[in-house]
DNA sequence: AGACCGCCTTGAACCCGTTCGACGCCGTCC
DNA sequence: GGACGGCGTCGAACGGGTTCAAGGCGGTCT
């Protein structure tokens, strides 16, 4: 154990051993962070679990918290004047959601999948940053990397065809579970066929069509609903990289 | 002027009435800084006027170094396996390019016209990111911006109609031309009709054929090649948010 | 059990944007 | 001047993905 954990208060005692497994301090903000960093940060932070489908918040709720997904699944939606929504992103456990300079949140984000958050006001977060500028840093290395990852994303909507654009995602959920981690051939994928489609710019029946080709290459399988093993890995890859 | 002037170095006097007429000054990463800071930074970086069509650096080239586009035009792009290409972003005077937690640039940064571009090698940046903490909380708002730009781009290219996404492209010229404090219905549009459709995930015949329908329609205007006159902006919006 | 509902799958027709081809315009290079 | 190449425009045919419609499967509620 560490050896700061003797000098700390029985109400951090309860709290950081949470902390040690979270997502966040794997791979996600709270990384960087030294015991008694930690310690503070997990004091002033409120953990909370939702069961699926709740929304964490709403496109124009005034921004004025930021969470860290403890464990769960979320997907960011932008809804259109139409109707139609867009999925711009999805967030696995140790991810940031609700970060923006903007008065209000840029997007809905709503749960998967019964999760546990951590709550933070942004008046806190902003004390932090200022205490831990080596938080501050880390944020800005999340915001890149997610810059970096939306406009992958960009890429794979603006260029590719539908079956490359779900070989792709697929692709982007084996990284996902690496960075966490866990690389593993099967994954959880919570989403649904009309989620996943409104991430790549489908329509589900265009993804549905795109999973049962691949199911029936041997590419992948299904064991369990919202459960995929990558069977034959190369091959998707190929097939995103549009080598088909 | 600024009563700091008085104690500059002649050095720094020659430096500064450049930077205060930059892009960066106005919106971009120098905005926040005071005199002081701004004679340290522009002392450390080093400007450069190059011509149309160059390239600031191509995708994999180690990221040793940050740029600032000083007066000019840049598009940023990636090259597809398949020899297609996407347009990930165009730049504007005074906007970042090239800051990255990655060890390569992720994309090449090309000028569309002749430009003068401000530049600071990495290690000075994250020196002067350490100095002045206010600079570091710029680049994360920067890079916020950047994101939530990043992802309004994605729901054009996926969910828009081919007309609607050359309509919201006209739109962002008109904002980031806004930004830079030059509210006006006369734009520089210095890409070429394969430049935007590689954006926007069209092909150029189409890009063509929608900006020849907005014309006919009188809702714009093409007085010069490469500039283009918004005269009914209302339809414009209508037609990007989907209300046609 | 039976009814209902959300989610997924599959088929067939259609349509929007692409592809392919041709041409005009303009600037540059022999 | 003439040839060439980059860029933009336009028409006709094609095709990938959408739209529309029907049905299946596995839950939950009554």
């Amino acid at each position: 154990m560490n050896p700061f954990d003797a000098v700390r208060s029985p109400e951090a005692l309860a709290t950081v051993p949470v902390c040690d497994r979270c997502g966040s301090r794997i791979a996600g903000l709270c990384q960087p962070l030294d015991s008694a960093a930690l310690d503070e940060v997990s004091s002033e932070s409120q953990q909370t679990s939702l069961t699926a489908h709740s929304m964490v918040f709403r496109e124009g709720d005034p921004a004025g918290r930021i969470f860290t997904l403890v464990e769960g699944f979320a997907k960011l939606t932008r809804l259109l004047p139409d109707g139609k929504q867009q999925v711009v992103g999805f967030r696995f456990a140790g991810d940031v959601i609700g970060y923006t300079t903007l008065p209000t949140y840029p997007f809905d984000a709503e749960l998967l999948t019964d999760s546990r958050i951590c709550r933070l006001e942004r008046g806190q977060l902003d004390a932090l940053l200022r205490r831990y500028p080596v938080l501050e840093r880390r944020m800005l290395d999340l915001c890149v990397q997610e810059l970096t990852a939306t406009q992958e994303q960009l890429v794979t909507v603006g260029r590719r065809s539908a079956e490359a654009r779900v070989a792709a995602f697929l692709l982007s959920l084996v990284e996902a579970s690496r960075r966490r981690g866990k690389p593993c051939t099967v994954l959880e994928m919570p989403m649904t066929r009309a989620d996943i489609a409104d991430f790549l710019g489908l329509t589900l029946e265009t993804v549905s069509r795109s999973l049962t080709a691949f199911r029936k290459r041997g590419w992948i399988r299904e064991p369990v609903h919202h459960r995929v093993e990558m069977v034959n890995l190369r091959a998707v890859s190929d097939l995103a990289e549009g080598l088909s």
